[in-house]
DNA sequence: GATGAATGAGGGTTCATTCAT
DNA sequence: AATGAATGAACCCTCATTCAT
């Protein structure tokens, strides 16, 4: 039973001291990786102490298990977007693409790429989770709309479930992989629109109608 | 005790010891990852004492840079091919971006793709190697080659090293992504091809003359 | 909510939430010695909040302590049996000697000696608590049967109270020895005859009149 | 760094710096035991680092049990002594009594009985070595003598190791006991002597030819 | 009286690195 | 040039104990 009066704000966040330690895990992970973090280094980030964080988890597998399934439920999730109906397939291609690249090209997209491609093969579970959550969910959005214009007579594609995973792979031309590799540290929005620009204009002409 | 003359066999071997901890730092490097290896298990590996590591380069990190570096040169560059003249496009653009693929799919490929994302924070100069090395060539000799056909008229490009730089992304469709998550442990030809063929098929839809 | 009334049978026990705590420190003292013993796995065992345990005794100590204390007042104390008068020294001897010899190996017997043998030099209280409760105790019973038989003529010995610890010490030839050490989990009732009666043997042989 | 020269007696023992270690070993397991032993104290006894305790022993349980098997092999085994021909029983029992008392009561020998005892369940090989080195050898010891003195005539034994386990066990009266519970922290000679005095009258009263 | 979350010191162990040989 | 013993900091984790609820 917590708190009686006046707390109404940390209400919903104080029963949740793990919350502030899957924080500062997120922190430390991110910026250092699976194996380059220490627990010592997340307690402090977190603002507890290194027992509290054993309090929570059972220990660092487990914490770094919960903060990736924690990310994939959140941050990745955004990347979906609703599919309109009355717009040109450019049009709706365009804004999907440049919001799945956002997420790509995203602080915490990036980090969490890294670090489950670092551990795939430490933790595969964590892989197939991040997987699940980001490029699977996405090129399955991205499949159920192709299949949808194709019924439309708007897109002519054999293989929708293929296609729609070469969008995925067309949107990281150049920024994404810079990204990753930290040879960039951030892209502009034309920089953006040029990737994306170039993925709707190779999709179309490929698959258009 | 008869020394250097009759080792003249070793001769050309033996001046690299360097090689010899090379080799040992590969194999653990790819196996654990940079913060996951340890110099104990390198000269272990290696054959040699934990010292003879330090004689050769200044710490772990120099270790690292040098492994990639040495990867680099050799195994990533097998990417390349020639650019026969007699053949269509298709053929070409089919035999490069399966040679492409083959690495990118490739044990010494995923280590060093892994390793190098996982610590681009850390080795900037490392990531910056590698993408010289790897992508960076791969795309300069697509986009030459790109240049060269619509010079003959058999293909329509605005911007090639744009266009390049999307082929190399298609051909990272599904395969190269599962297998990066770990998803995947290899691949088949038939597997390898279909993403190819994509690949192709898509590039001369959008820039075929 | 009812509490008190209703809870007449839970009344005579529950007071004794010390109790319950006791034979929780009880069994994981036993299993892995005071130094291994861990305060989260007896508050476990007892179906307790770790705070509890502190709530009845300042700390593991005196846990260790009071659960020593009362193993010594009710385990141990078993160890001693009437003697009855109208029987040879011999049949005496033997009933009481393999009483004895059935608490030394028994579970708890041993378990106790361990501990307070172990830590004799941390709880010299203890193992003063330990001494009287156990051998000081038998062979003070013993010491008062040989004085009776001295007088009734029937055994001859000049220091009774020496010739009870011989008969204390000839009991824990070798089964005794082999449990402490556990070279042997137990033993059959042959085998302890036959130490019984070895003791039995000796000791008439030296002391019979 | 230590010297150079003038350090030939340590030239015999510098090459063990496996000694060191196992010397402070030694101090640390016998003052506290297993459990209470910490490495941190143990490198700080032997005078060396932390580190170096892992060059020469896996871990703890390994260094333990080197411990005990030195200790087994050294001090235990000093409990022998010759069995002189032209001499009666009486005195050949009370020479070889006194020693293995006087080991018995000896600092090492305590120690080493403890923490055998203590951690017989998480050791049992080395409580099997501890027994083979010390009272096996010791009742053998006993017992080929006690036989040879029955084809002298001179004993009259049934069973001459269950009787060399009685003299063991009978010069663990009152001293012994009371000394592994702390209760006494050494012997005169003259109760020593009260003990093998007991010892040898009882024996001979029971097995005198 | 009972709880269990929080603590921080200390546990055993591994590490990259040094240096006398 | 090569060794490997030695180091001590840092690793992950467990502990006995406290205290607000």
């Amino acid at each position: 039973m917590t708190l009686h009066t006046t707390m109404a704000p940390d209400d919903a966040l104080c029963p949740d001291k793990e919350r502030q330690v899957l924080n500062g895990a997120a922190a430390v992970f991110a910026r250092d990786g699976y194996e380059g973090a220490s627990m010592s280094r997340i307690a402090a980030e977190a603002g507890v102490s290194k027992g509290t964080l054993y309090n929570y988890f059972t220990g660092k597998a487990e914490l770094f298990s919960a903060y990736v399934h924690r990310e994939c439920s959140s941050t990745i999730s955004l990347m979906l977007d609703d599919l309109a109906r009355d717009e040109t397939p450019e049009a709706t291609l365009r804004r999907i693409g440049r919001r799945i690249l956002e997420v790509l090209l995203s602080a915490e997209g990036l980090a969490m790429y890294r670090m489950v491609v670092a551990e795939a093969d430490k933790f595969p579970e964590l892989a197939a989770t991040f997987y699940a959550a980001g490029p699977a969910r996405a090129t399955q959005h991205l499949s159920d709309w192709i299949r949808d214009m194709c019924r439309q007579g708007r897109l002519r594609v054999e293989d929708p479930a293929f296609a729609a995973e070469q969008i995925f792979a067309l949107l990281q031309t150049r920024l994404a992989y810079e990204r990753r590799l930290g040879l960039i540290n951030g892209a502009s929005d034309a920089e953006i629109d040029r990737v994306v620009d170039g993925t709707v204009h190779v999709f179309m002409r490929a698959y258009g109608a």
